[in-house]
RNA sequence: GCUGACGUAGCUCAAUUGGCAGAGCACCUGAUUUGUAAUCAGGCGGUUACCGGUUCGAUUCCGGUCGUCAGCUCCA
């Protein structure tokens, strides 16, 4: 650090009013804090120092800006739920005392635990440990930290394997080791913590899993139990109600209950779609196509390939895993494989022709369908799936064309999230520890794609190091209507694949010349968007998408014709209508149209046969129905389809109240 | 793949210590012709995911298979 403080044993704290205040090193946080005031140091969580976090009991060695972090602010909740962690391990430990610990940090939404225990937890003890954690709580425990040495932590944590394997990462190093113990409970850890078990009020165990220590699959499986925890009461009731209604939308149920698609055991991780949800699909995928019409060429490409493909592309060395293969019955190998990704297809087909530099850039589409062997665990409704099909573009161009094409595409991209609604974040991913090419060609291609991410005016956030491979990319995230973060888009600079396939066009000099290949995909595959979309709309589509447009109840069976003739007319203008003439009652029919998040219900009764008009039923406005002239209903409706209108406005789906 | 939980009628769920498997909705048949979120009555429907074991007897206990779900380093 600035070596001007060496010279001196005070340091100089600097508090956001600009006062200043000259303390010895070593002076404890909490005494600082104390003497600016009693009561802040009540309601002090901890302090930053230079915007690094750290607690009232940490010893401070650095001059800097001084903050007092208090429950108001956001990086507190995070301090307390890893206080939470310790709590629950203090908690676990006592009841289970064979447990060994693992890690316990906090995550965006709580925090977990790792143990490593003979048998695993089950749903009652979570609420035994639960139970204990509130007794922890009470006896108020001061969390208290230590610095030690390498050797004095060995000796601490002798009975704590998985400990004593992190304490060897610090060997030869010079980084502080902090030990922290609460009451009966010590652990290795980092810090900052509450000032004591007290601290932790409002929380809850969630759920238990396994977890591979060390997220490696090779080592042994650890019991992970996943909790929350927030400073105050209603924040976590808050918290608990969301993931109530989060499962309400979830596309898993709503896909069953709106009858859009279905799973059999017979074909895990692929889907059905039904009449309706086939609909839906064909409906977002003809919107890609004709935005995709001017400046794209779709292709259709075979499904299976000879391994040769595999090898030259080097999927057939890294991704063989995930490919299913096929059975050549020829020469008995298998040799073949079914394609995981569109990429190789689009550049043999690029390779084969001769390209000008004039005719660049050349942008193939493909919405074939794609099978990646995922590991049965890891499937999960349609976001999460074995096949399915992506809006797949690669383009092929010159170096001197990235800035301008980028941006095309960004354009692009960003112009399909805003029409459902979607909101997209970006971020700029740069060049990872292995890589290919020169640092002169990543260089240029960093340069050129912030360049073009930069000329949209757009806010991104930098990832550095998190690029692919074989080059820079920008991702999309979306985040949908309950605040969820979304991975969709991506646009990827590839300088790896042109080499591979030997890839060229014919320059101005009548050379040849290397292209640049771009990844570009919009909506990632079409199975996850539409479970985004279901989720996001909460199955109440707006009426583009909507499978069924118009439902028109004739009140009873003397105005059924009228109201055939009027679904007729609609559907000879490309609506999706459908006539309700049940014999039902009109309140069960509207109920099932509401249920049925139909958008628009048309009743049609005496009044409205006569006078040629409809009762608009809006979908989730209940009793507000409106009368209109059947032309001017048509003729609002052509135009909110045609426009993709976000019409009518999704409301939110409260559950459907309990039987009267 | 691994750990745990789960699998009962088309759907959502019941079934006391192992003792003949039940409800609502949906569906079918009648009656009813309805003005904005469930009209009434009757009926059909299950090899309790599948295979095996224990038992006089298994939805229930045990083992296996398949599937579904929650997760599988947001650095001590």
């Amino acid at each position: 650090m600035s070596g001007s403080a060496a010279a001196s044993d005070q340091i100089v704290l600097t508090l956001p009013d600009g006062n200043t205040r000259e303390v010895p090193v070593g002076t404890l946080a909490r005494d600082v804090v104390g003497s600016i005031g009693e009561r802040l140091l009540r309601a002090s969580v901890a302090v930053a120092i230079d915007g690094e976090v750290v607690d009232l009991m940490t010893p401070l060695r650095h001059s800097g800006a001084f903050v007092v972090i208090t429950d108001k602010d956001p990086r507190a909740l995070a301090v307390l739920r890893h206080s939470g962690a310790h709590i629950l391990a203090t908690a676990v430990r006592r009841l289970r005392p064979d447990a060994h610990i693992g890690f316990g940090p906090a995550i965006d939404d709580g925090f977990y635990y790792d143990f490593e225990v003979e048998r695993p937890f089950t749903p009652e003890d979570l609420a035994a440990f639960e139970a204990e954690m509130k007794k922890v709580i009470q006896e108020k425990y001061p969390f208290v930290r230590e610095e030690v040495s390498l050797e004095e932590a060995r000796v601490r944590f002798a009975g704590d394997p998985l400990k004593l394997e992190r304490l060897a990462d610090f060997e030869g190093t010079d980084e502080v080791i902090s030990v922290y113990t609460d009451g009966p409970f010590v652990d290795l850890c980092r810090g900052p913590h509450v000032p004591d078990t007290g601290w932790l009020k409002h929380f809850k165990l969630l759920t238990t899993a396994g977890a591979y220590w060390r997220g490696d699959v090779k080592r042994q499986m650890l019991q992970r139990i996943y909790a929350t925890a927030f400073w105050k009461k209603d924040e976590l009731e808050t918290h608990l109600h969301n993931l109530e209604e989060a499962k309400k939308r979830d596309h898993r149920v709503l896909g069953k209950s709106l009858g859009l698609f279905q799973m059999f055991p017979v074909a895990p991780g692929g889907a059905f779609w039904t009449p309706k949800g086939t609909t839906l699909y064909n409906t977002i995928e003809s919107f890609v196509r004709e935005r995709q019409q001017e400046a794209f060429q779709e292709i259709k490409t075979p499904l299976l390939y000879n391994k040769k493909l595999w090898e030259q592309s080097g999927h057939w060395g890294k991704y063989k895993e995930n490919m299913f293969l096929v059975l050549d019955s020829e020469t008995g190998e298998h040799d073949m494989s079914l394609k995981p990704m569109n990429c190789p297809s689009h550049h043999v087909y690029y390779g084969s022709q001769k390209h000008s530099y004039r005719e660049l850039p050349v942008r193939y589409v493909t919405f074939d369908v794609l099978h990646r062997n995922e590991l049965s665990g890891a499937l999960s409704g349609l976001t999460r799936v074995r096949q399915f099909a992506q809006d797949d573009c690669h383009v092929y161009l010159r170096e001197d064309q990235i800035a301008t094409e980028v941006k095309f595409l960004m354009d692009f991209i960003l112009g399909y999230y805003d029409t459902f609604g979607l909101q997209a974040t970006l971020k700029f991913a740069t060049r990872p520890e292995q890589r290919i090419g020169s640092d002169e060609l990543w260089d240029r291609a960093e340069g050129a794609l912030r360049a073009a991410l930069e000329s949209t005016g757009r806010p991104y956030e930098l990832k550095e190091g998190d690029g692919a491979f074989y080059g820079p990319k920008i991702d999309f995230d979306v985040t949908d209507s309950i605040g969820r973060a979304w991975q969709l888009g991506t646009i990827q600079l590839d300088y790896n694949a042109p080499e591979r396939f030997d890839l060229s066009y014919t320059g101005e000099d009548n050379a040849p010349h290397r292209p640049v290949v771009i990844h570009r995909a919009v909506s990632g595959s079409f199975e996850r968007f539409i479970a985004i979309l279901i989720e996001h709309f909460a199955g109440a589509f707006p009426v583009w998408l909507a499978t069924e447009q118009v439902r028109v109840i004739p009140i009873a069976i003397d105005y059924n014709d009228h109201a055939q003739a009027f679904v007729d007319r609609l559907k000879g203008l490309g609506i999706r209508a459908t006539l309700d003439a049940r014999n039902e009652t009109l309140n069960y029919r509207v109920r099932e149209g509401e249920m049925e998040k139909v958008p628009y219900m048309c009743v049609i009764g005496r009044r409205e046969a006569e006078e040629h008009t409809v009762a608009l039923r809006v979908r989730g406005t209940g009793k507000k129905q409106e009368i209109l002239a059947q032309d001017a209903f048509v003729e609002q409706l052509l135009h909110d389809v045609k426009t993709r209108a976000l019409v009518p406005m999704p409301v939110v789906a409260e559950s459907t109240e309990e039987g009267a």
